[in-house]
Order: C-alpha cells, then structure tokens, then sequence
DNA sequence: TCAAAGCATTTTGTGTACATTTTGAAAAAC
DNA sequence: GTTTTTCAAAATGTACACAAAATGCTTTGA
C-alpha cells in the first residue's frame, strides 16, 4: 500500500453528492418550508435514477431538513416560530456546554491562532459606522469560525452532531430576521472577547455562562424583532 | 369501509417495520457494535428484497445508531467511554433546559398525576432493603416516567428527538454499568422529589440545576464505577 | 348546486438485474 | 518467509420494472 499522501480515497456516490447540494438548495431557500419533494422531478432535473435520490432524502430526513410520511413521500420541514426559539435554546445549552469543555481542556496552538484571528478580523470589521451586506456576511463567517474552534475544542462528535442540526434550523426557515445592526454585532463581538479570555484562564463556568447568554441574546433580539413587526411572516 | 373508531390509517411499510424491529435489535445487543451491517444476510432473515433493508438502514443511520461509509456499508456504531460520558453531559445540559421550561409553563393535570404516581411507586419501591433485577427494572420505567412528563411538558419535539438520541448510547454500548446500589436508587429518587417540587413552585432556575446535576450525578457514578473496576472493559 | 363515487393519473414502495467497488485469499515475486 | 500482485467472490451503488397506495378529476346522483 502506497497511499502515503491521499489520507482521503476521495470515493464517493451519487447519492452523497446529491444530498449535498440538495442540502444547500433547501438552506438557500430553493424549496419551500412544507412543500413536497416529488422523486420524479428531482430525477429528470439531476439525470439520475431514483434510487440515488431515496437516498438523499433519508440522509436529509435523518439531519431534520426534510419528514417523511410513509407513502406519502418527503416535504422540506416547516419550522414555526416556537420551533426557532427552542432551537436557540438548544444551541444555548450545547454551545454552553462545548465552551465549558474547551475551558476544562484548553486549546492547541491552532486553534488559538484561528480563535485569535476571527477576534482580530472581528475588530477590524467592528469599527465601521455602517454595514454594507458584505459586512454582514463577513461577520457571519468570522463569528462561525470562532464558535467552530471551540465545538472542535470541547466538543464530541455528537455535540457537533446535534450542533449542527440547530443551527440548521433558523437559516432553513423565512423567519430567519437576526439582527444584524453595528449595535448588536458590537456587543456580539465583545461576547467573543469576553468568552475567549475565560477559556484561557480555564475557566469553565465563565466560560458557560458567558456563552449561554450570548447565544440567548440572539434568541432574545429575535423575538424582539418578531414583536415590533410581526406581519414580517 | 367505517373506519371510524382508528383514527390512524396504520398503513406502514416495510421498511418502517424493519427499521422498529434493527433498532430494538441494535438496542439489546444482538448486533455487535462496529459490526458491519450486510444487506444480503439480513435479507434472507427477514425474507425482503435489499430495498426495505436499506431503507431501514438509512434511518437508524439517521439516528445515530449505524454510521454510513460510501461503497462500504453500514457498521454499528460504537461508543467510546469517551461518547457516553459526553452523552450524559448532553443529557444533563438538554434536560436542564426542559425541566426550566416545565417550571416555566406548567404541568397539566394529566402531567402532575403521572409524575405524582410514578413518585409514589418510587418511594414504596426505595422503602426496600435490597433490590432484585425486576425491582431495577422497574425503578427504571419509574425513572422513565418522571422524566417522559418532564419532557413532554417541557420539551420541544426537538428536544425530545435530540434526547431520544443521547439516551440510547449509553444502553446501546457495553459500558452500561449504571450503579443500582440501594443507596444510589434512593439518593436518585429524592432529587426527582426535589425536581418535581421546583417545577411546581415554578422555580425554573432551581428545576434546571436540580436536574441538571441529577444527571450528571450517574454520568459521575459510571466514572467512579469504571476507574475502580477498569478491567471490565 | 353540491356531494359522493368511480376512475385514471401520479407517486411511492418493493423486487430484481446489472455495474462498480471492495474484500480476501491464492499465486507470484523478491 | 515475507511482501506484492492478481483475480474471483462478495457487497454496495444504480437503474428500471412492476405493485400498491394516494391524488385529483370527472362523472354520477340527489
């Protein structure tokens, strides 16, 4: 066995490269929450055959984007608003968790350059009067890098696992409106800060503490937003 | 056709069947963990054609109980004792946050009773001196019980799916040595009590870390267990 | 006009054949 | 004797055909 420089064989299936852009489609909001996912169409518009598409409807029923009904086929899932807010605070308590952990355990090298970097960028970014849309979605990857090192950190498999099925639950849905205004990215921002400097001094229930309510703010500006105009819907 | 007095149409499939019949199967042991799933074999067991046993497949891999490698199959998952106790540290943290909203929203009628009976089966059984196998079965659906009301007052159904899951590693793996010493079942049966008056008082605060340490007290109890009989593999 | 029944269409569930990949062991090479 | 290669058997991936169920529309009846 040679092999040396391939770790990965790199060997996939149609059904795994479908589920994966069937997965960005859905989250992209290309299928409507509740509508029905008809085999036949998906297969003439990919050019495969059934099967392959089965599959990815199971794999993505089995990640919570898609319910099935037995002989009644696959619909995207809806998410009410209810759904939304107990998803953040589900992400509150396992991202509390995963935070405690990486405090306990500490961090390698790596990934307190890539913590310290999303920091740095953060506050670069920060500074501006106004946001353009860009910015916005420049401080949407910024901020899941850093939430992504300490999962990787303290984190298990699972917690990753369950992780990302809620997060997957508000961009899947039209309720998403978080707010984006330099106000709250700011104090988001300093969140990161402050949650950064409990887990190098090891300090896991800070560290807790600290994350829960950052991600329950988000919650808590979300149904502020619902409540001030609620005919968004 | 009536059809009056079923308010489901029962109408099922097979692959649903199959999938309920592994899961119980996977769940008691029958299949080894990191065994490699082979279609072929199970469907002469089961006289299908390989369709439903995949199907089945995908589901049981969707919750968490095979894991999926592309051209190779599907393998039982296995736990780590790294996994359980971080299974248990999810449970703490999820069941923490349904025992806050409990308190937050109340139990209905139906709830207090069920809750208030399996406290008092609880302490006639806790009364005895030693306990049998049947007597730890049955403190076990107790248990189950308290904790179901908690949920379904509590929880979301994503809670509950999320659950659902980090309850079934630990039975599913052969680390599954939960002390059932008299002296634990009782110590555990008094946080129930304690956990349930905090949900009536309406004390989310108190319920959550009640129940929150509640859990983590077993997820202690298998660490004690294992590092004073670590041979037991 | 409206409701119910019947029927054709559509869609999902299952079986099966074939293609592709993996696997494991025998054979060959060193 | 050990390692590598080869190759057949086995297992998974995919396509397709048919069966069973659901859906929607038309027709029928009051």
């Amino acid at each position: 066995m040679k092999k040396i420089a391939t770790p990965e064989p790199e060997t996939t299936t149609r059904s795994v490269s479908i589920a994966e852009s069937l997965r960005c489609a859905i989250l992209a909001g290309e299928f409507a929450p509740g509508e029905r996912m008809i085999e036949i169409h998906l297969c003439e518009r990919l050019n495969v055959s059934r099967t392959p598409i089965r599959a990815a409807f199971q794999a993505l029923a089995g990640e919570g984007l898609l319910v099935h009904t037995p002989n009644k086929g696959y619909y995207v899932r809806e998410f009410s608003l209810e759904d939304i807010v107990q998803a953040y605070e589900i992400r509150a308590a396992l991202e509390g968790l995963a935070a405690r952990r990486a405090a306990q355990m500490g961090l390698t090298r790596e990934q307190m350059e890539a913590a310290e970097a999303a920091l740095l960028a953060g506050d670069l970014l920060v500074e501006k009067e106004s946001f353009t849309q860009e910015d916005r979605s420049r401080y949407g990857q910024i901020n899941k890098t850093f939430h992504d090192v300490i999962h990787n950190a303290g984190g298990s498999s699972m917690i990753k696992d369950m992780l990302r099925i809620s997060e997957q639950v508000a961009p899947s849905s039209h309720h998403n409106v978080i707010a984006f205004e330099p106000r709250d990215v700011r104090r988001r921002h300093d969140d990161h800060h402050r949650i950064y400097e409990a887990i190098l001094t090891r300090d896991g229930g800070r560290a807790e503490i600290l994350m829960r309510d950052h991600v329950e703010s988000v919650k808590l500006s979300l149904i502020r937003t619902l409540h001030s105009k609620p005919s968004s819907n």
